[in-house]
DNA sequence: AATGGTATAGAGGTCTTACCATTCAGTCAA
DNA sequence: TTGACTGAATGGTAAGACCTCTATACCATT
């Protein structure tokens, strides 16, 4: 280019979509909007292509993309599912987001030990009293479950969801999410050790009394002194799968 | 087969799985490997089906998954080209992560803040001489870049994720990615406003010595006040382009 | 030379049709 | 009641056709 380039591309580019690009975004927002709940079974593919009035061609390549993403479920035979959120993260999403197979499980641990060290001295300033109550009734839910049968595990998960939502961030609130999705599995494990249950509610329940009084430093620290505990648990319990003889990995869901 | 065939597939350990996802993992690992660097044109999709083995719908699915997840670009005529990691995070993902369309900016904003003030404490504790000397780098590279032209943008973003490194933690150093990149728009504008670039220069390098210097409470703060600063300022650029009346709209590239 | 038109090959986008493999529910005989 | 069988419905895969769009090279005009 001899004489000075201009490019100057003032004028609008004039943007066009793709049928599937379309189809995607619309099928993320029946997602998102809550047509399609966790669990529901979607039209079949078929019926869908009609409704959109698209190719099946074009449909299924927006199918497979939220499939493989982990949005969604297909069972040859029986249908296309929801995945629920809490199933979140597949591999492959893994790969495209961080560009790695693995992540170090000590890595994703301090990297939750630190954002909800954060979290916790921000519900303590800034939570409503309903936030907090949540809070409290997260703690309430896993005594519940101790004593009576229940679900360990969503009150353990709900209990640190309610803290980031008291701490009235969403990208944070997302990021716990998503970590502990991360270590779904071990901290199931965990939760299985003989007088674990009892420790984390008592440390759930230091956190809360720490919010309740507005003291965020306080609750900074329950919440790293509860997570590095967690911390040392998990560790074991990996050793210990890593010691048997015959146990296979633990493998993603 | 007229009795029951009860397949025993005791043999094959189950590798089950379709065309579509294992191309799919085949696909993003060239790309995770390096075979397919940033820009890069891959093979044509009736070339690569071939190589493959597989139909061209199949491929087309996985190609596609990638395409809207945001790893790969196609253009009708021209090609399918590898995207470049920084302009990650497509709108269609972040749906897909956040459960939500729009996420506030002060939220972004703050979450970033509170995770690179702990990174920075980290980097100034466990940096190794290289990694706090390419931390070094990237002050310098902003100076040349202030002086006799070259990328701000870059300099600051590679900043940033020196930071990162040296506090050798995978996770966070992918979520500062992650949140600058969906704040790039705007920081572009920030570093543009007059004086800014030396302000963020001297706050950079203030960072820097502090991390040098092995004082984490230093790097904490001065950190903490950066991003503080560029807060404030991006909400000033924000609530400038907000006011003009024949601007266009920043919309995700 | 620079500009603008034009032809063309090749890229992705879309649709159609077909068939396969699996699953599930209903049927019917033992 | 049980168990095997059957068939419809569903997702998975393949192949081929045709479209629009892009980049490129070539040519005519200025």
């Amino acid at each position: 280019m001899p004489t000075a380039a201009r490019v100057k591309r003032q004028a609008t580019p004039i943007s066009r979509t793709t049928l599937t690009a379309a189809a995607f975004e619309q099928l993320i927002s029946y997602v998102v909007k809550g047509d399609w709940k966790a669990g529901d079974r979607i039209p079949p593919e078929r019926e869908l292509c009609q409704q959109l009035g698209i190719a099946r061609t074009s449909l299924r390549e927006a199918l497979k993309a939220m499939e493989l993403i982990g949005l969604l479920e297909s069972r040859v035979g029986d249908g296309t599912f929801v995945c629920p959120r809490s199933e979140f993260l597949s591999r492959p999403l893994l790969w495209a987001l961080t560009g790695t197979d693995h992540i170090e499980l000590g890595n994703i641990m301090e990297a939750r030990a630190l954002i909800e060290r954060d979290l916790a001295g921000l519900a303590a300033e800034r939570g409503t009293e309903d936030e907090i109550e949540a809070i409290g009734q997260q703690v309430r839910a896993m005594r519940e479950a101790i004593d009576h049968g229940g679900s360990i595990v969503d009150a353990d998960m709900n209990f640190h969801l309610a803290v980031a939502r008291a701490a009235k961030n969403d990208v944070l609130h997302n990021a716990v999410q998503l970590l502990r999705n991360l270590l779904r599995h071990w901290i199931n494990l965990k939760l299985m050790l003989p007088g674990v249950s009892e420790q984390v509610l008592s440390e759930h329940d230091a956190i809360y009394k720490a919010v309740r009084r507005r003291d965020p430093d306080a609750a900074r620290s329950a919440m790293w002194s509860h997570l590095q505990i967690t911390a040392e648990l998990v560790n074991r319990v990996v050793e210990q799968a890593k010691q048997p003889v015959h146990r296979q990995s633990p493998s993603n869901a």
